[in-house]
DNA sequence: CTCTATTCGTGAAAAAAAGCACAGAATTTG
DNA sequence: CAAATTCTGTGCTTTTTTTCACGAATAGAG
């Protein structure tokens, strides 16, 4: 079961679902099936079960999932036990905001690194986050166990950046420069382009 | 032609390929193949000819497509040459992020509007705009010609706030939060969720 | 304890998207 | 100016993803 290889947006809609199962934990419902959990994020119950259907059965049929095992299934399955460090390369406004946000805490996602070009911006601190100097990105990647980047330069600047932080052993960057970045197969890029986005939703008005 | 339903990465990479011949022309470049663009975004040319295909032929076998030709009917088709008006709800770290980003206006997609719940953060000022009640919604975009929305408030608010945003008129909402947003079918939505990227990321490191 | 109403798990079918491959058209080369 | 080369446009194939649909299992009602 475990060799079939498992669809790409399986696995994003699994983190979904965790995120679900959890809030419906809260609520103190023990029993949620695959509809309920469809129905909160639209889509289809068929898929829910599909996708879950990767990794096992977890459910009884005639009465779902028990919420608390599915959230430990789930959880066990996305390594969601784990706190993840991550740094951001470029610390402008939208890499200070990153930064600062509050929402990466709860999902245990820490940024404990900053780094940037820009002498100026080298020693300020933010969010408690001291800027470092590039030329730091090695040391301080292995001494902060880092494994996940965020790049957050300007699109000039962001294969340079990349290729730094692939030479210090990044294997995920989420890459918010729009260009597409050249990265050994081994490492994972997320692009988040959000004129790109906002652009397409314009063309469907 | 036009007739076939597009699929829904086609347009997203339509405004990539724009952006690419955009570039190129920049260059003083004449003439660019499919495989040129290919080659920049990490797509293959066929992919490049089939998204065009869709709309039209604009190229010349054997020579490639003019660059300022395919830019000019890229534009039309994405209906470039207009701009687009948006605000921002919920003006909190992220939200004051993005109406300071400067990534947004050499897309001609411009924040004119900022609408908060909290009434501390009413009458504040950020880059040049000034926050206000979101009582005002309904008013403001249409005062404004605002055409697109962007959330990010917390996920609680989420919802509440998209409904008052479709009563007042409007049609793309790019939605930060990490809820999936009930609305007409008419309106489009587009979900950003970090985190859910992010830890999709790490399930494949 | 039996009957009914649910709901899972999963092959098989359908739909969607991407890639292939080649005829034909245009350009360049010698 | 003919031959070689380049590159588009597109029908066809393959791959990937989603949906369908149904047997089997279970819970709960009566």
């Amino acid at each position: 079961m475990r060799e079939k290889k498992i669809p790409v947006g399986t696995i994003s809609r699994l983190f979904a679902y965790l995120r679900e199962v959890k809030a419906l934990s809260g609520l103190n419902i023990r029993t949620v099936s695959s509809s309920t959990i469809g129905e909160r994020l639209n889509l289809s119950d068929a898929q829910v079960r599909k996708d879950l259907g990767f990794f096992g059965s977890f459910g009884t049929s005639g009465a779902g999932y028990n919420a608390n095992e599915l959230k430990k299934a789930l959880e066990s399955i996305l390594r969601k036990n784990q706190d993840w460090n991550m740094c951001v390369v470029g610390a402008g406004r939208l890499g200070s905001a990153l930064m600062i946000y509050p929402g990466f805490a709860k999902d245990r996602l820490n940024i404990v690194a900053a780094f940037d070009i820009n002498a100026r911006k080298i020693g300020k601190t933010i969010a408690g986050i001291s800027i470092e100097p590039i030329e730091n990105m090695a040391d301080t990647v292995v001494s902060k166990k880092i494994s996940i980047a965020i790049i957050t330069t300007p699109a000039g600047q962001a294969q340079f950046v990349s290729d730094m932080l692939v030479k210090s052993g990044i294997h995920c960057i989420m890459n918010f420069a729009p260009v597409k970045l050249n990265v050994p197969e081994d490492v994972k890029v997320e692009d988040v382009d959000l004129s790109r986005a906002l652009e397409t939703l314009t063309f469907f008005a």
